[in-house]
RNA sequence: GCGCCCGUAGCUCAGCUGGAUAGAGCGUUGGCCUCCGGAGCCAAAGGUCACAGGUUCGAAUCCUGUCGGGCGCGCCA
């Protein structure tokens, strides 16, 4: 159910008979708890509009508003505001009969493209928000109904697979590869750089890979299969939902390329300019206010990424009949990826009402501010930022826990060490840069993974303590103290904030949302006791927390972030 | 030079089509264990929301300009 949604459907549609004409009612959570659960801010600018006096527009949308039997209060305050405290009894009874998440009215067809590495080298730091936002949002967008199509456009073509490819060759180093992809990259590229006749036939390498020599494609191919077990072994770390079925390479377009030269061309949009074929907008100005090209095909006759995206589009439009693509890359990949969707609806490659939305984030900076590397100056592999993670987790977790066997330590060290990588990523918003901080994100104060892992093992607790077991819990809720009334509020909330998360794109809100939740729980932990209560008050608490560890455990499984019995 | 993103407490971050007294955590200071896990709870201190104008009943939020930071701008991805 979704609360904000209901309370402003009731006030819209008052506000509509009190004014003659729709206005937005604009109810949010109140900003403060003595304004009660929500509160509407549309009637001082619909009344501005209609020149009337804001509190007696007010006044008649109370008087027509049906709100029976779901606030207990509506008052109007201010200017115009009118603050909405919502029945206990309501609370009580769609705690007890709705569904954690419910389904949209509306499904659509979503296509999610995310994490997207280089094959050509080893996953890195560079790739982790990616992986991680993207697979969240896939979760949520899941989760709300929604059909969703995972891509992963893994980069696996281009000029520096002929350098690889070579390499791997004349050396026949499988081992190297298998072992360690960045330090064979790096080998390769020394090679390229000093050795000329090398160089050269490297060149011929990426001739014959395009042309489909036969051999080379097939060690294109092994190259390709190692690499990606680098990556599927990353995603296992992770948990992400990706999988082998959900990868859509660049080489998968090869063969729709002329055609996305050919439909440019036919829609008039190709240009020649200094050998190579562009695609100018007249909106997109580069230095000296020249119009800025998008090329499409080079001066040799190689396509470019831009190339590939443009027909990336075309293919998830018109095959996979997608009404949303959310790619989730970098920043600095802005300017490109508004040319290519421009030139991707001049040219029809899109659906009518179709979005194209990139969903940005900065670099990964560390705690002095400069960018994310190791000691000795190179970038951090996911393999080692995964592995410190589940160490520095393990100290915290066996100085606390020194009764536990260790392969237990170990296991609740994996879930709280990767939880907290990952949730320090999804619990920021930052479009620019953001800051990577070990003793932050394992921190067990603030929004965090673990403090929210630890709401969630309080709970769990209780009900060991009690040795009760949560589904054979009867009776009803009932609502006495305020700090009842404030969690079940709270945890009626989760629909409306995935609904958020999946039209804006932002993960955060949900993270957000779960801090409030396992805030409002210490809250009412501390002030109601549960076990020691009364029959019927201690069956309604048992059910807040049955509920509470539900939304938890619901909550941090749509970030992709497992839970623990205890820690 | 042009363009995009950003500038909120000492630090890391929230702030939802413009709404009431700008909120958390860390750090600092001070309280709370006869009670279900103190990895907790409560409280205090800490802000010219970079700066200057403008629009508005109302601006951290929208517009213009300035300063500061990051990134991008023809054949890499």
């Amino acid at each position: 159910m979704n609360l904000k949604q209901l309370l402003n459907d009731r006030i819209a549609v008052a506000l509509e008979s009190s004014l003659g004409e729709p206005a937005p009612a604009v109810v949010q959570p109140a900003a403060r708890p003595e304004f009660g659960d929500y509160q509407a801010n549309g009637v001082m600018g619909a009344a501005k509009r209609a020149g009337r006096k804001p509190r007696d527009l007010a006044e008649a949308v109370l008087g027509a508003a049906d709100l029976s039997g779901i606030t207990a209060s509506a008052e109007i305050a201010g200017p115009g505001f009118i603050n909405l405290t919502l029945d206990d009894d309501f609370l009580a009874r769609a705690l007890a009969e709705a569904a954690l998440v419910d389904a949209v009215a509306t499904p659509a067809t979503i296509v999610v493209d995310y994490s997207c590495p280089n094959l050509a080298k080893e996953m890195h730091v560079g790739h982790l928000r990616s992986t991680i936002i993207g697979d969240a949002m896939a979760r949520v967008l899941d989760a709300l109904g929604h059909t969703v199509v995972r891509q992963n456009h893994v980069g696996d073509w281009g000029t520096q697979f002929g350098m690889l490819l070579t390499f791997l060759d004349e050396t026949g180093a499988d081992s190297e590869l298998l072992g360690d992809l960045e330090n064979f990259y790096r080998q390769a590229k020394v090679r390229f750089d000093s050795d000329v006749d090398f160089a050269d036939r490297s060149r011929q390498a990426v001739v014959g890979l395009q042309r489909g020599d036969p051999e080379i494609r097939r060690r294109w191919q092994r190259f390709i299969d190692i690499s990606l077990s680098h990556c599927n072994e990353i995603y296992r770390r992770l948990g992400t939902t990706l999988g082998p079925q959900h990868v859509m390479a660049e080489s998968a377009y090869n063969d729709d390329l002329d055609d996305v030269i050919a439909d440019l061309d036919t829609r008039g949009l190709l240009e020649e300019s200094q050998g190579a074929r562009c695609v100018f907008l007249d909106e997109f100005k580069g230095k000296d206010g020249e119009v800025l090209p998008l090329i499409v095909q080079k001066t040799d006759g190689g396509y470019l990424y831009a190339t590939t995206d443009l027909a990336a589009i075309r293919h998830r439009a018109g095959k996979l009949h997608a009404d949303r693509v959310l790619y989730f890359t970098d920043a600095r990949q802005a300017l490109h990826f508004r040319q290519v969707f421009a030139v991707a609806e001049r040219a029809g490659f899109t659906r009518p009402g179709m979005s194209l939305e990139h969903h940005p984030f900065g670099a990964m900076l560390g705690t002095d501010g400069k960018p994310f590397k190791t000691r000795a100056g190179e970038v951090v592999k996911l393999v080692q930022l995964l592995d410190e993670a589940e160490t520095r987790a393990l100290a915290e977790v066996a100085a606390r826990n020194r009764d536990l066997p260790e392969a237990e330590q170990r296991e609740i060290a994996r879930v709280v060490g990767i939880g907290a990588v990952k949730y320090a990523d999804l619990s920021k918003n930052r479009t620019s840069d953001y800051v990577f901080d070990w003793d932050q994100m394992l921190s067990f104060d603030g929004n965090t993974a673990p403090y929210l892992l630890y709401a969630y093992t309080r709970i769990r607790s209780v009900f060991r303590r009690g040795a009760i077991e949560p589904d054979g819990l009867d009776g009803s809720i009932r609502l006495e103290a305020a700090e009842e009334h404030a969690l079940a509020v709270t945890l009626l909330r989760l629909q409306e904030t995935l609904e958020l998360v999946a039209a804006e794109g932002f993960p955060h809100l949900l993270c957000g949302y779960l801090y409030e939740l396992a805030t409002q729980f210490m809250r009412f932990y501390e002030a109601c006791p549960i076990l020691n209560a009364a029959d019927a008050t201690r069956d309604s608490r048992l059910l807040l927390c049955r509920r509470t560890a539900e939304t938890l455990r619901t909550g941090l499984g749509l970030l992709g972030i497992e839970t623990v019995e205890q820690m």
